[in-house]
Formats: C-alpha cells, sequence, structure tokens
DNA sequence: GGTGAAAGAAATAGGTT
DNA sequence: AACCTATTTCTTTCACC
C-alpha cells in the first residue's frame, strides 16, 4: 500500500504540507526543478491518494472553540451492530475531530472540540443516550502545546 | 480574543475547510456574493489569523506511517525548568503531531506518529533520556476511524 | 459591494534528450 | 519515461465605479 516516492516527491509534499498555496514556479525552484514535472509529480500523488485534499487551517480559539477534551471510553459491547452504529454517531457529530479504536483495555479515544465545558455535556449527554457506555473518562485540555498536520517524511522513508 | 464573523464569513471558511484550493469564482457562487468581498473577507481572515495557513492533508499510511500512538504522560516535576526543557523536546520531534497539557491527573497526552512499534520505542528512549518522567502510558491505534481538520461552525456561532 | 482589465498561474500539447 | 518550451485557459489582484 505504501506509495513510492522518490526524494523530488518528498520534497515536493513537504513544500505542500507547510503551505499548499506555493505557486508550481516557486515549488520548481524549491526542488530544482520546473513546472511540468511538478505538476505531474502532484496530480500523481493525488490520484494515488497520498495527498488527499488541501484545507484552511483555522484557529479553533478565535472562532471560540475554546474548549478541547480527550475522551477514552470503554464499552462492554464488542459486536457489529454496536461498533456500525458507535461509528455512525461519531460521523454524525461535527464535534468529534478524531476517534480511533485501540489496542488494550481502553476501546476507543476520540477528540472533541466544543465552545465550553456545557457544550461537551450535550455532547456527552447525546453520546450515551445514542449507545451504550460501559465507561467514560474525559481529559480536559489547558493548553495546546502543540498541533501539526505536518507528517515526519524524513522518517517515513523506507 | 474570538473574532465576529458574520453568516457569510463562516460559509467562505466552511468552502476553504472542504477544498482551500476552490477559485474565487466558485467560492463567490456558494456564498451567492462575487469575488472581491470574498476576496477581501479572506484577507482579513488570513490577517487576523482565523485563517493559520492552508495545506495539504496528506495519507500517513500511504507513506508508510503506519502506527500511531496516544501517549499519556505523568510528571513529578512542575517547575518552569522542566516544562520548558519538555515542551522543546516535543517541537523538536516531527513525530509528535499533537501534544496538550491537561487538567487532572494525567499531565499530558501526545499524539504520536510513526512507522512501526519499534520507531516508536525510539521515540520513547530518546523522551525518557532528555526529560525526567513519572509515568507513561501509551495507546496504540488500531484503527483511525475519524479524522477531520474541519472544525463545527455551527457550533462555534455565539 | 460590483465590474472588468492587467498580471500571474495552472493546465496541457508538442517536441527533445 | 521523464523533462522542457510554448500556448491556452483560468484565477487572482486591484483600480475604478
Amino acid at each position: 500500500m505504501a506509495a513510492r516516492l522518490d526524494e523530488m516527491d518528498r520534497k515536493i509534499l513537504a513544500a505542500l504540507q507547510e503551505d499548499a498555496s506555493l505557486s508550481l514556479d516557486e515549488i520548481a525552484r524549491r526542488v530544482s526543478s520546473s513546472k511540468t514535472p511538478v505538476w505531474n509529480r502532484i496530480r500523481r500523488m493525488k490520484e494515488s491518494g497520498v495527498i488527499l485534499r488541501t484545507t484552511a487551517l483555522l484557529d479553533a480559539e478565535a472562532l471560540g472553540l475554546e474548549a478541547c477534551f480527550f475522551v477514552l471510553v470503554r464499552t462492554s459491547e464488542h459486536d457489529a451492530g454496536w461498533q456500525g452504529k458507535f461509528l455512525q454517531v461519531l460521523q454524525s457529530r461535527p464535534e468529534v475531530l478524531e476517534a480511533h479504536r485501540l489496542a488494550g483495555d481502553i476501546d476507543y479515544i476520540l477528540k472533541v472540540r466544543v465552545k465550553n465545558a456545557r457544550a461537551y455535556d450535550t455532547f456527552y449527554q447525546a453520546l450515551i443516550s445514542e449507545v451504550r457506555i460501559y465507561n467514560v473518562t474525559a481529559l480536559l485540555s489547558m493548553e495546546e502545546i502543540k498541533s501539526t498536520t505536518i507528517l515526519p517524511l524524513a522518517l517515513a522513508a523506507d
């Protein structure tokens, strides 16, 4: 599944992760190439799914979304029906930014972004009313000390 | 600190979160306006820091970064010196995608993206050799069931 | 806030090594 | 097969209404 990328592909990805609004000319300059090959490589990486999409990152605090919780979920039900329903609830809730199924005694972790603690409680009540959950621990973030979408390409090399 | 945004600003942000490569014409069409006001609003929101940057989101699995850990950190040291050093280590490590200081008995949570469990161990050994840490629990993600950078603008409204 | 023209960038075609 | 040059088309930017 891992796409084979050469050094130039990685440099292009690094530039696009840093700033997706760079012009082809500027990217070409940075990777010591010219527009056409860079354009072809980007197109290929979009088609192959290495580049998922390009997005504007917003400041949650500036938008008034001042609370962030990590939610540790334990369940006693592990059948497909329950899991499907749980997944559907997570997908339908825009305040759930991330959800992972875990190995070990905690079953799921969620990252939830809301306006305040009250809004989190509204989410929590909705969640437990829609699916049976054995145990929930909410970790409240006091400070986001690092937040990046930039994947470490250097560590990805084969 | 929360910027005041009207309905049109929010619609523009929604479009840009979904696809930052949309043309001004297309965004203007979607928000039932024309290029100039949309362009001015985007510029204002960039200047005011509501829009942080635009980035290409990549597929971590396709790049061979197949392991994701959430790391719960407890420390016994809470002085500024320790905290500064810890922060510096997190910032310098590209595999740390997120780090939050928490309320409650767990002090920090990290999200760490690496190639495999061995690469995580390398990171872990480096971390504990650079700063004193009382207790670490690593939660291994088996499956990313949701992952979005799209903030819920509807829930952000005053 | 709208219009439109000038500048700039993206997308593609055709030729080159 | 990958790159370079040139052309067309689309987009951004900005002065003016």
